[in-house]
RNA sequence: GGAGGGGUGGCCGAGUGGUUAAAGGCAGCAGACUGUAAAUCUGCCCGCGUAAGCGUACGCUGGUUCGAAUCCAGCCCCCUCCA
């Protein structure tokens, strides 16, 4: 890789996060020129959290404001009416108009951790594209820019090419997908000013196309840049859990929980996440991947406390760090994990032990929580459970009211009597 | 419109009348080993139930049968070839 000019395209390409560009020599001239470069991710609104899977460009937009560019996060809210083909095996369900405009809001709460809006010389925006798309009128749309789409080329694309492969079915509102996200590309040049989309490596095709269009009805010359696909070392796809996605929003996914994932991270994807995900000086990062057994716990802990501090704040990551350290390295009881309360009347009369795991949410159901106890991976206050029957009763409790239940030794929750 | 093939558990994929809650693989959970890592080995893996058992499940609806994922009919959807 050519050394980069752009203090932009240095970081971008120091922490790791370019994979494919559409031409680094020109973005890297503009980027180092002296305007602005106004650059802008697009997300789509199917859930109320991103997860980290949307991360790397999350980290992406932070990186590139901090290097005194202009950020704009766009919320899919009209596209996300029509629903991306890419990487999908079957149509999405339809969102209602209500459902969308919650998952916008609740999505902005967390770009405002990541990204400053309200203050400094260049705040970051966002913006929705149903502000366009909504009001299209179809004649004069498909006159303006579907003349500019073959269907011959259409066809040619992975997310397309990938349903009719798999002989799945592909509807033609799903099919409209990539013409409306080049039109936003084109939309977001003239309305903003903005000459560079990124996006994860699926949305190559898409982002070329609206650098195509722009580039047919005569605009600004325009750029793209991808990130790869992060898996792990071990070579699965980044994001899952033993409970399901790691999301972004406390409401989904608590900051413990979070700082639990970053953790757990393998051995030999240390270095890399620390690049990609926390804002570690480089040559820091370099000495601690160094670290080697037990030594590279430390590396682990830092990730874990700067990407949860990114995502959630210093304090509560702080929080999540030490209600870790408690529980793992003293075996103590600490505050700060999962707790459900039951009322103290019914530990009174003793609750058989499966039925209280699956309460505290270490199980999905009285089955689940048998089998964990018969494998050997119930554990009450940290003595393990013999019998899935055996009755858990106010004798568990601590002074403060609080038992300790895990599944494994890795998920733990606490039960308060009130 | 015609001919043929297909729709099985989170995914892939066996299974052509009872021994099938359905082989095998992946993913997931737990145990052992460790460092809250990886790799490896072991167990678990629809729900309820201590259990016996019950409920639900092989695209949908009905039928044949003592008994159906398996046979029959109709319907829906997908694929291939022909028009």
């Amino acid at each position: 890789m050519a050394p980069y000019s752009s203090q932009l395209l240095q970081s971008f390409d120091a922490r790791g996060y370019i994979n494919q560009c559409t031409d680094p020599e020109g973005l890297d001239r503009l980027a180092a020129g002296p305007e602005p470069v106004v650059a802008y991710v697009g997300y789509d609104a199917t859930a109320d959290s991103l997860h980290v899977g949307h991360l790397v460009s999350i980290m992406m937009l932070r990186c590139l404001q901090r290097a005194g560019h202009r950020p704009i996060v766009l919320m899919g809210g009209g596209t996300t009416k029509v629903g991306d083909p890419s990487g999908k095996d079957e149509t999405r369900r339809l969102l209602t108009g209500e459902q969308i405009a919650a998952n916008i809001a609740a999505i902005e709460r967390t770009f405002r951790n990541f990204l400053e809006f309200d203050s400094g010389p260049n705040p970051a925006l966002l913006v929705n594209n149903a502000d366009w798309l909504d009001g299209l009128a179809y004649i004069p749309f498909l006159r303006d820019i579907g003349r500019h789409f073959t269907i011959n080329r259409m066809l040619t694309f992975d997310s397309v090419r990938m349903r009719l492969d798999r002989e799945q079915p592909l509807t033609f509102l799903e099919f409209n997908y990539m013409i409306l996200q080049a039109y936003d590309f084109l939309e977001l040049g003239r309305r903003l000013g903005c000459r560079l989309q990124m996006g994860g490596s699926d949305q190559w095709g898409n982002i070329v196309n609206g650098i195509e269009l722009a580039r047919r009805v005569g605009g600004h010359e325009l750029y793209g840049l991808t990130t790869a696909l992060i898996t792990t070392a071990s070579g699965a796809k980044m994001g899952k859990t033993e409970a399901g996605a790691v999301w972004l929003s406390p409401d989904r996914l608590s900051p413990y929980d979070y700082w639990q994932f970053w953790r757990n991270t393998e051995d030999a994807d240390v270095g890399r996440f620390l690049r990609l995900f926390t804002e570690e000086p480089l040559d820091e990062i370099a000495r601690l991947e160094q670290l080697g057994g037990a030594e590279i716990n430390d590396a682990k802990k830092l990730l874990a406390t700067r990407a949860t501090a990114l995502a959630h704040g210093e304090a509560a990551a702080r929080e999540a760090g030490e209600t870790a350290r408690r529980t793992f390295e003293q075996g103590a009881l600490a505050d700060g994990l999962p707790t459900v309360e039951v009322p103290r009347s019914e530990l009174e009369s003793g609750i058989p032990a499966f039925q209280l795991l699956r309460r505290a949410g270490l199980a999905d159901s009285n089955g689940e929580a048998r089998r964990l106890i018969k494998g050997g991976g119930g554990k009450l206050n940290d003595v393990r459970i013999d019998e899935a029957e055996t009755p858990v009763d106010a004798g568990a409790l601590n002074a403060d009211g609080i038992l300790k239940l895990s599944a494994g030794r890795k998920r733990h929750a606490l039960v308060r009597a009130v």
